[in-house]
RNA sequence: GCAGGUGUGGCGAAAUUGGCAGACGCACUAGACUUAGGAUCUAGCGCCUUACGGCUUGUGGGUUCAAGUCCCUCCACCUGCACCA
């Protein structure tokens, strides 16, 4: 037992007031930039899966920083958000101040844990230094037409009293309070995201994203390629538009149908006989949650619209028109051709209403089901007999060109950014509306637009942002004509902070710009980004969608913001649930801490298992760490004078080095230790010399940088410390054992082993082989029929 | 439903990529040292069998001298997305 309490206090003193894990942006090494998300840094304090992934990477940093690298290891906080809000609300306080108390105590559990940020580098999203620069980016939104105020139908949690962003709304739920979600119409900053939404799928080509990640972007993007076809109206001047990824199936089309929010309703109100009717399943249908009406396997409704009639554009066939919740407002047109034969969905509502079922692909039996595959098209005047659906939708789109009747369209599930919450808690929006010149942004050198110090911020009942009744902040002059103006009072997303803050990093203190045009090239793009699963589709395309506008208007120079992400797993509770308070399985780092170490823990969460899934704590696994770093300080008791390693050490010493070094780059985390634990294994059997021990020192650092420094001093191993140390390199000649156990298998089956030298050629190992007598017994009275001998490693006798 | 992933001892997991399955750790058992042990050390530890030996990587099949690893079938669980036309 070693009182790691205050070795643990002094090194992290050392380590501070020496400035041992600065970066610089001068230095003529070369660089790398590792990145774990910063963290909201909420009242509960540190989770002890934030210590999984900030000391993986700190693995990862000491050990480049010790091969020679310029590491950049930064952290901060994303602060804005509405949890401090609530709290703050609740204690009457500012969220400034709340969040300063909470920062503190994170910052005291990161530094108790010995990761090696460069906490000269330090910010706040909340900053106004810092979101000054949040600001003038979204003007440079604004300045390249990217930006503007739209009416759009939000998503609106009457409990939290907040509009919400698709990303925000789980299961028709709010994220954050599990409220269903309400729709409300609202002005709105949107940001033209969609339009990069090839580009976000095509530059994953230039990252080295795990490939989950990737696919559950291009998933979340949803890009589907297909036709805008317009439907004309009977006997109106008049055209329905939808989007189709079939337009082969165009022939097959029985009825068309228009979600309950399009503007056909009231547009046709007299001409739609049953109005009344109509009227009643539209409001029914609207009022619904998403929950509710995003159910897929509940059955479809609908009512036909009596009376108004639409024309297939390649045949002029009348066809039907239905209203039916099954089709989005928000996604397309608001309004589908439906081919029953075809698909699915099509195909469950046309059998409940007995729509006509037409087939126009042949290939399945639609008496029984949807036919979706592919096959020859029939009963389709313009294509029929073509084989290749490629080229029947070629051909169906060409004549709909020419006549004006439709084009070719790529669609997404990707929409644009609503960019306004009604917050207070956020970075002001700095836009200024005046009566006579409409809205006006803020003046660069008025930045930062400052949130007010005012405690009185409660939500309004209408739904503005709390901010609108604060009059000093609301009323200002118009920068262009100087007349009265009010501010925009809307304040901007928590994801708008943590969208470049990884680019603030590379020059923080700046005073004049986001980021010096040297900063950028000193550090570039992220080298390795570590980040939670959920954040793999919002978080980080937003960031890239960020990065990306940045560098189209010259900023930046380079487009992707990172090259490698990575997420690591969960830590489950003891019982395998999930932590949380209300099961009473939570871990508190501080606890661990003070009970078995800093270094204990470290090393624990790193050898507990595969890095990348989830696993559940282990109160003993963590002792069994424990014990392993007691026997490391044991073991310095008896050291050998020489400083050379021991030569039957020598060959386990090597392979050991190398399987440390690349197990770290690769993030097998716990096979490192492992290794490390029968190195310990094998010393534990002898006495070992000051360099035996010191490389063992070394290569343990990384993950448990306080206990390995301490002994490096007590045993006056070093001149330096070991984090100034250079990382220990491995002479592959020498990981090579002299001898080995040959394996003998008669028919694959384990019947010997004998150990023999490692240039042991093929005959010999076989008359060894054939010697044993195990393998005499097993192949008496038998036939060989042969014998495959791989030199290195086994022999196996096939007999019969 | 779609996409991605995972199935190996009592438990967390390894397996140089087709070559000794279960490294390392935990738990457990026995012993040593102890007034004491929830400390430390030594030994054992997949299952069946007294033994010789046999069986064993979710299921069933295939390829191979040799399969946890490659191919096909089915099953279970996890994570995203989900009426996206």
């Amino acid at each position: 037992m070693y009182n790691f309490i205050e070795i643990e206090k002094k090194w992290q003193k050392f380590w501070e007031e020496n400035e041992t894990f600065k970066a610089y942006n001068d230095s003529e090494k070369e660089k790398y930039y590792y990145l774990v998300e910063f963290p909201y840094p909420s009242g509960d304090g540190l989770h002890v899966g934030h210590v999984r992934s900030y000391t993986a990477l700190d693995t990862m940093a000491r050990k480049k920083r010790m091969q020679g690298f310029n590491v950049l290891y930064p952290m901060g906080w994303d602060a804005f958000g509405l949890p401090a809000e609530q709290y703050a609300i609740k204690n009457k306080i500012h969220p400034r101040d709340a969040i300063k108390e909470t920062i503190k105590i994170f910052k005291k559990q990161i530094k108790d844990l010995g990761i090696s940020f460069d906490w000269s580098r330090e910010f706040s999203t909340t900053d106004p230094e810092y979101y000054k620069w949040t600001q003038w980016q979204f003007l440079k939104f604004v300045e390249h037409g990217k930006a503007y105020k739209g009416s759009a139908m939000i998503n609106w949690c009457s409990n939290c009293r907040v509009g919400l962003a698709n990303e925000e709304v789980e299961n028709g739920n709010c994220e954050r309070c599990g409220h269903p979600v309400e729709k409300k119409e609202k002005a709105q900053w949107i940001l033209k995201m969609s339009e990069y939404a090839d580009r976000l799928i095509d530059d994953l080509d230039k990252t080295e994203f795990q490939e989950r990640i990737k696919k559950a972007q291009i998933n979340w993007i949803g890009r589907s390629e297909g036709a805008m076809i317009k439907f004309p109206v009977e006997k109106k001047d008049d055209f329905l538009e939808v989007f189709t990824t079939r337009p082969d199936t165009i022939y097959g089309v029985t009825f068309m149908a228009i979600a309950p929010e399009h503007n056909f309703v009231e547009k046709y109100k007299n001409d739609i006989k049953n109005y009344d009717e109509v009227k009643a399943y539209c409001e029914k249908a609207i009022a619904k949650t998403d929950i509710e009406r995003g159910d897929a396997t509940k059955e479809k409704t609908g009512v036909k619209l009596e009376g108004l009639y639409l024309l297939n554009p390649l045949n002029n066939e009348r066809i039907d028109l239905w209203v039916s919740d099954y089709v989005i407002f928000g996604y397309a047109t608001g309004a589908i051709m439906s081919v029953p034969a075809h698909d699915e969905r099509d195909y469950a509502f046309a059998k409940k209403y007995n729509i006509e079922i037409k087939e126009v692909i042949s290939g399945g039996d639609i008496s029984v089901e949807a036919y979706t595959g592919e096959g020859v098209a029939v009963n389709s005047e313009l294509i029929n007999g073509i084989e290749k659906k490629e080229e029947a939708i070629d051909k169906v789109i060409s004549f709909l060109e020419e006549n004006n009747l439709g084009e070719r369209k790529v669609n997404y599930k990707l929409e644009d950014w609503i960019f306004s919450r009604q917050r207070f808690w956020g970075e002001p929006i700095p836009m200024i509306h005046c009566e006579s010149c409409g809205w006006v942004p803020v003046p660069v050198e008025d930045l930062p637009v400052l949130l007010p110090d005012s405690v009185n911020y409660e939500p309004t009942e209408n739904g503005e942002s709390p901010l609108a009744n604060i009059e000093e902040f609301v009323h200002t002059t118009c920068p262009k004509c100087g007349g009265h103006a009010h501010r925009e009072t809307d304040t901007m997303p928590s994801w708008a902070g943590s969208s470049w803050y990884f680019l603030r990093y590379m020059d923080p203190r700046n005073e004049n710009e986001f980021v010096s045009k040297e900063a950028q090239k000193t550090w570039r793009m992220v080298d390795y980004y570590n980040g939670g699963m959920e954040h793999t589709t919002r978080h980080l395309l937003y960031a890239r969608y960020w990065n990306k506008f940045l560098h189209d208007i010259g900023e930046l120079e380079y487009d992707e913001p990172f090259k490698i992400r990575v997420s690591h797993g969960m830590i489950l509770g003891e019982n395998g649930e999930k932590m949380s308070k209300s099961k009473g399985n939570v871990i508190n780092p501080d606890h661990v801490i003070n009970a078995y170490g800093a270094d204990a823990l470290r090393t624990y969460e790193m050898f507990v298992g595969d890095y990348e899934k989830e696993v559940s704590w282990s109160e003993n696994g963590l002792k069994g760490c424990k014990r392993f770093l007691d026997r490391i300080y044991k073991l310095g008791e008896n050291l050998k004078g020489e400083f050379v390693y021991s030569k039957d050490l020598e060959t386990s010493i090597h392979k050991t080095i190398k399987k440390v070094t690349e197990d770290i780059d690769n993030m097998k985390y716990n096979t490192a230790v492992s290794a490390l634990m029968i190195l310990l294994n094998e010393y534990d059997k002898q006495e070992i010399t000051k360099k035996d021990y010191l490389v063992m020192l070394q290569l343990l650092n990384p993950f448990a940088p306080h206990l390995t420094e301490e002994l490096n001093e007590k045993y006056n191993l070093l001149e330096t410390t070991i984090s100034e140390s250079s990382w220990p390199v491995y002479d592959k000649e020498k990981t090579i054992d002299s001898e080995y156990e040959m394996v003998v298998q008669v028919n694959g089956k384990l019947r010997g082993k004998i150990v023999v030298s490692t240039d042991t050629k093929k005959e010999e190992m076989e008359k060894l082989a054939m010697n044993l007598e195990n393998v005499v017994k097993h192949i008496e009275g038998k036939k060989i029929v042969k014998i495959i001998t791989v030199e290195g490693k086994l022999v196996n006798i096939v007999v019969r």
